[in-house]
DNA sequence: TTACATTTTCAGTTTTTATTGAAAATTCAA
DNA sequence: TTGAATTTTCAATAAAAACTGAAAATGTAA
């Protein structure tokens, strides 16, 4: 295998791997993209490399800075936008746990929260009802925390060294 | 908000949920059923709760079967069977875990190993991309190792304990 | 074994999601 | 300003995913 062949796999791959988590096949080759370019690219030389439309292009490079993943790079002299992707692997992770604490894990005890407020508590079935409820309410609030120690293990060297006794 | 209104609103989020980390809405709201039914209930009950053909019921059942997130049950005298979700909410965490871990972290490895045979690592370019493809691998197995640490905290008093110093 | 109940399968259909491409909006050099 | 380059938007279209329903397969009581 040469490394375009490689180059390529690993963009369709990382497409595939990002549907079976929710995300949009083409958001997340065009990250892999970026992550292995060795210098800023622009939106024509995606849709070029991915020969995909350039309103495709535009709409999921919108999602990926909104992710916060990759940015915008103004070259002087240029006209054009340039993008690059955070190279630091480890950032790129933390910073998809942000994003998925916010958008999922907030609406996710929020609406637990609601759910806990029946009228009858009394009635037949609301108490397991309530317990199911209210143990996946601290299931969620034990990962949300369990995630800001990941986040913090990332900057925090003793963290991450007691995580690793346990591995 | 009543207990019916609560339920009903719990499958549906529930559903929503789903799609958002990548699993069939149907799948999700079933298990959300099984999640607050006190007894186990047949295919024709979940046809009916959430009014979904015969057929969708029971290729969703297979598919969480294969999850190990429900099971069948045989009640003696009657003909049709019935199925259950395990209450336990830690130990479908760690299920979910369990899963996720062998049907993509797993392949994720195996990829990468992949990558990292290319024929020619001086050619220009295969150094950064060797680095992003070697970067990943380690996360992968970073988070291999933790997601273990935490399937054992769920058994395992000090290691819970031990993580919840750090929250 | 038969007859009926129940489950499973899957081709065809519907629904949802993603993509295109061209028009509109924006940016910027001259 | 003007106008060409570039980016953004979004209605129309295509592709992918999910669902239906009826036929086939399977299971079971008598």
């Amino acid at each position: 295998m040469n490394l375009d062949e490689a180059k390529q796999q690993f963009i369709n791959s990382w497409g595939a791997f990002g549907t079976q988590w929710g995300i949009n096949r083409t958001m997340a080759q065009i990250h892999a993209l970026l992550l292995i370019s060795t210098e800023a690219i622009t939106q024509d030389d995606i849709m070029e490399q991915l020969t995909i439309s350039r309103g495709n292009v535009n709409m999921n490079i919108r999602d990926l800075i909104g992710w916060g993943l990759i940015e915008r790079v103004i070259i002087k002299g240029e006209r054009k936008e340039y993008f690059t992707a955070d190279k630091d692997i480890w950032k790129v992770a933390t910073q998809i746990i942000k994003e998925r604490k916010k958008r999922e894990l907030d609406p996710m005890l929020k609406l637990l929260s609601n759910l806990e407020n029946i009228d009858d508590k009394k009635e037949k079935g609301a108490k397991e009802f309530l317990q199911v409820v209210g143990d996946i309410k601290k299931l969620s609030k034990h990962a949300d925390s369990l995630l800001d120690v990941m986040i913090k293990a990332e900057e925090n060297k003793f963290i991450g060294a007691v995580l690793k006794i346990f591995k």
